[in-house]
DNA sequence: GCCCTTGATTAGAGCGCTTCAACACTTTAT
DNA sequence: ATAAAGTGTTGAAGCGCTCTAATCAAGGGC
């Protein structure tokens, strides 16, 4: 910079002034600096404009699991959204590991970020609480019951309960009753798509056939799973999984298997992802309108730098997506 | 700082030293040190700590498609290798626009980050030259002819060409002639898989019968290309796609029109993407060790930062992966 | 001709940290 | 006892930038 406004026969001051285009500046010296800079192939330290202006416009991205394409996609949506802000983002991986996540967390904090976007973490509560005394956090996609324990954390999520409603509506219409769930084991949106699931077979009167196994978050969650369940006597006619993938997995599982869907058996995913959507899996599932979710995560938080106070949650309708993995169950 | 300092009646200077950890540090004040930063709950600015160390300890990674999952999983692969070498990575994801990536390339600098890893991208030659003067970069996964014009570019690439005739070679070995290219376009990958496979077709005395068309590198760039392909008279016995996603949508266009594979169609991806072994889809397709990769990306930057200055270029075997889209021609 | 305003420019302090040279104090060698 | 060497600690400069307050030049109004 010194180079830059000697080369122009300025002050340093005023190269900043250029930069950062000021209105200010007489178009004389403005020219002067900006040829003197490319001359001189100058760009400007983030680092050392970071510390001097005392902010960073640094959004920080921690995401359960980059693999999976559903969290690449609220991704996509945060950095959209940050980007027409005139905001960076710098996007962590926690890769389903909590422990990671916590130090991604410390990571971010450390440089500074001015608001933290939490895709699909496992953080907890004590964790959040932490966190959210330094920089505003908002959750999303992810739900932790009481997560408006903290004024600090806003959240910004499909609602999971009414989405698994949904799913067993849909089963019982064609007929189901041994409509069984395989859950997300840990994962922060688990417990939710667990309750809608078992209040959405109360409400059918199925109280007593609902059955929850553990599964978990991936394709390989699911084999033991359906290796179990297939060795019972009274197999269920449906299942509901966790997510996608975990669906593709039980997918994958029944064709060894031998079990053909959706003859033998119904299946609902989660999500819509695009490989839901493939026409050789073309599996019925939930939508979450993940790039709107990403959109609002960073609006909740560029209103939180603008002087809200009080926690906002934002929760978005989940929508039913029938495709060709269920149908009415075998005579 | 500051106030630690003084919390623990000690100078700014010590405290900095226990930060990181010095070993000319009585035990007694780095103990109240670290007391004094935790009952103040302090944490070091890594943006200042950045400035006055001019060096960052960060790799800027640059990703063509954050939802390609290829792309995704060289990613963690770059991760983890930076991690355990006390790196911090920042991602940013060009979403396929070479506009976007530059300007992501202009953040990572002002970054200044110490290395850049370039993911699939779609930079040119001059893009690169003028990276590479500033910071020192390796290409992964994609291959740039002519990379190695710059002394400062590294690549570490999987042998696309090799990749290519080996599904040529699986293909002609199962008797088909009229075998088909659906290339990616601008895709920085492509030209190669291209050569390949115009090779093979040469190797196999099926010159002749050589056909590439333009595609792309997702699913939708499949679907035009398809209906042309199956409206005209001497439609090819095998496809030979891009990329896995790119495959997915071929068979879901084949689906859609009747086709079935491998029966009437056999088809092949590339890359082994976890879609390519769902077995609904059973992709047979070509195998890059995309985690090695990124691994090997870390290393060769770290190699660079530590005085090597040749380009080195890393070419990794593509392995056949067969799976249950090919099979004989149709009779 | 003088004061005031307006607009363009700059000096200099400061952002939070590291690091080097200097310092104070011990220990060891002579 | 005294010099030499070693330990632990600190003052202060400096990293590259921003930004406030001060300065300077040029009109405008009376």
């Amino acid at each position: 910079m010194e180079d830059v406004a000697e080369r122009a026969e300025v002050s340093r001051a005023l190269v900043s002034l250029v930069i950062n285009g000021s209105p200010k500046v007489s178009e004389q010296k403005r020219r002067r600096v900006l040829e003197a800079a490319r001359a001189l192939g100058y760009r400007p330290n983030l680092m050392a404009r970071s510390l001097a202006q005392q902010r960073t416009r640094i959004i920080g991205v921690l995401v359960n699991d980059l693999r999976n394409p559903f969290f690449a996609e609220v991704v996509e949506g945060v950095e959209t959204a940050a980007e027409s802000d005139e905001f960076g983002i710098v996007v962590l991986n926690g890769r389903r590991d909590r422990v990671r996540e916590l130090a991604a967390v410390e990571t971010l904090v450390q440089l500074q970020v001015e608001g933290l976007a939490l895709v699909g973490t496992q953080l907890d509560r004590d964790d959040l609480a932490e966190v959210a005394d330094i920089v505003p956090a908002v959750m999303v996609a992810s739900d932790l019951v009481g997560s408006l324990d903290h004024p600090g954390v806003d959240a910004i999520v499909t609602d999971g309960r009414r989405g698994a409603e949904l799913v067993v509506e849909h089963l019982t219409a064609l007929g189901h009753e041994r409509i069984l769930h395989i859950d997300g084991a840990g994962n922060a949106s688990a417990a939710e798509r667990r309750q809608g699931y078992l209040r959405g077979m109360e409400a059918a009167g199925l109280g007593d056939l609902a059955d929850v196994r553990t599964g978990g978050d991936d394709e390989a969650a699911a084999f033991a799973v359906i290796d179990e369940i297939l060795a019972e006597p009274d197999a269920p006619t449906a299942i509901f999984a966790f997510n996608d993938l975990l669906a593709a997995g039980v997918l994958d599982r029944l064709d060894d298997a031998g079990v053909s869907v959706p003859a033998d058996m119904s299946l609902v995913g989660f999500d819509n992802t695009f490989i839901a959507a493939l026409h050789h899996l073309a599996l019925t599932t939930v939508n979450q309108p993940r790039l709107t979710m990403g959109e609002m995560a960073v609006a909740a938080l560029l209103e939180r730098l603008n002087g809200r106070d009080e926690p906002v949650r934002h929760t978005l309708d989940p929508e039913l997506v029938v495709r060709g993995t269920t149908g009415p169950p075998p005579a």
